[in-house]
DNA sequence: TAACTTATAGTACATTTGACTACAAGTCCG
DNA sequence: CGGACTTGTAGTCAAATGTACTATAAGTTA
């Protein structure tokens, strides 16, 4: 290969994340606190630059957990961001990746070049500097859209969860209010949802039932020609 | 900006574009011939380096305009593709961007480094270098995604068209069968075509009404939350 | 004019959706 | 203990939609 050493970075291309979390029926944002470089002390997406070495994919992994410690989760890509302005001082286009995490399943170690890191709801973010308010927006609106068209809700509340929970989740995304009994009857007929045969506790009124997602009989059904629709 | 003279190119960052037609009831896709360099006299889709100048987006229009001749046509980005060894000899990373349009529109004009300029169908695309072929893929099950969702089918076909162009456009796309008299009521209850108040002539039975897409209406019932389902 | 091709209208049934009502099963508080 | 309250769960019903057809109309070809 021709090409620097391999510890180096591309200097024209970085990455940033846009890592989604759910608490108290709020949508959340994953940022960090730059502690160095032109933004020092701005809240900002967690971004990093590729190195020569490694996949664009693998970049978009090794960077959160750098920055935040957050590991092992599946961060897909959004788009790439491209205009000549975007980023002060040189030129850079970024690659967006998105995630969907359970935040209480994470502790979060801010590192490297990041001197914090914490969860904002995404009705709250504070500033943000460069295009990361667009690339948030654009972040949104495809969730928006994905969790509508894939089972990909599950990935923000607990393993065992409440047929009210899920509701919640999606109000909380979607935007708008849901009916309850067709909410549970349309999740119902899916057979996504397999009974843990458990009961919600030191709950103040009557218990509900808990469920898990069945990702087997998703992927058996999707084989079969089936679209999750919402 | 601290950057080379503006019509440089960012050594590791390249466009690559997926322009997809419908000739003779088959989806084709436009593909040039390398003139030079290490892929000479292979079939490629038409691809280029981004200079510093220019947006990503720009790039992808111009990048297309230089090797084939077609322009002024809305591309959009599909999806970036970084893996390390994609590419021979050093590291580049691809923005693939995709476009729909009625070949019989445009006369192509290679140009550039491109020795040639074709339609080939996609059921016969010939051997495609680098990870091209992988690029193509995501291209195609993406537009059987986005054709269901949106009403962007009508970029493959005529500004004047029946049902039943219509109708096997999409039934190319998806690959299967749909029942005639269900599709017309569908699309026609969706109030998306404007009838010409033409027929069509020289076919050697009875002539079918045409219809153009109304986009007006389209984007007017988009504002209230109208989705295009298929 | 008959045979053929495609256009277009209509019908009948099953399924899904959306707005609601009703009731059950717990907790909380006096 | 008992009623108010909260949330869970089941059911109803009309309207809209989807699906699989049949029927007929309007042209062309021979």
């Amino acid at each position: 290969m021709e090409k620097p050493f391999s510890e180096a970075v591309i200097e024209a291309l970085s990455i940033d994340c846009l890592i989604f979390g759910f608490k108290k029926n709020e949508l959340d944002i994953l940022l960090v606190q730059h502690g160095e470089g032109i933004s020092k002390g701005k809240w900002a997406l967690p971004g990093g630059w590729i190195k020569y070495n490694e996949s664009v994919d693998d970049s978009a992994s090794r960077i959160l957990n750098d920055l935040t410690g957050v590991s092992n989760i599946y961060l897909e890509q959004l788009k790439t961001f491209g205009n000549v302005d975007r980023y002060p001082a040189k030129r850079v286009i970024t690659i967006a990746y998105y995630a969907l995490v359970k935040p209480e399943n994470y502790t979060l170690h801010p590192g490297f070049t990041a001197a914090d890191a914490n969860w904002f709801k995404v009705s709250e973010v504070p500033e943000l500097p460069y295009d990361h308010h667009k690339i948030l927006q654009e972040g949104l609106s495809y969730l928006k859209h994905k969790v509508r068209h894939e089972p990909v809700g599950f990935n923000l509340i607990p393993k065992k969860f409440t047929l009210l929970q899920l509701q919640e989740l999606y109000e909380a995304i979607l935007d708008k209010k849901l009916d309850k009994p067709n909410f549970r009857r349309k999740l119902m007929k899916m057979n996504l949802l397999e009974p843990c045969e458990e009961k919600q506790t030191a709950v103040s009124h009557r218990a509900a039932s808990l469920f898990r997602f069945d990702k087997k009989n998703y992927n058996r059904l999707k084989e079969k020609g089936f679209t999750f629709e919402l």
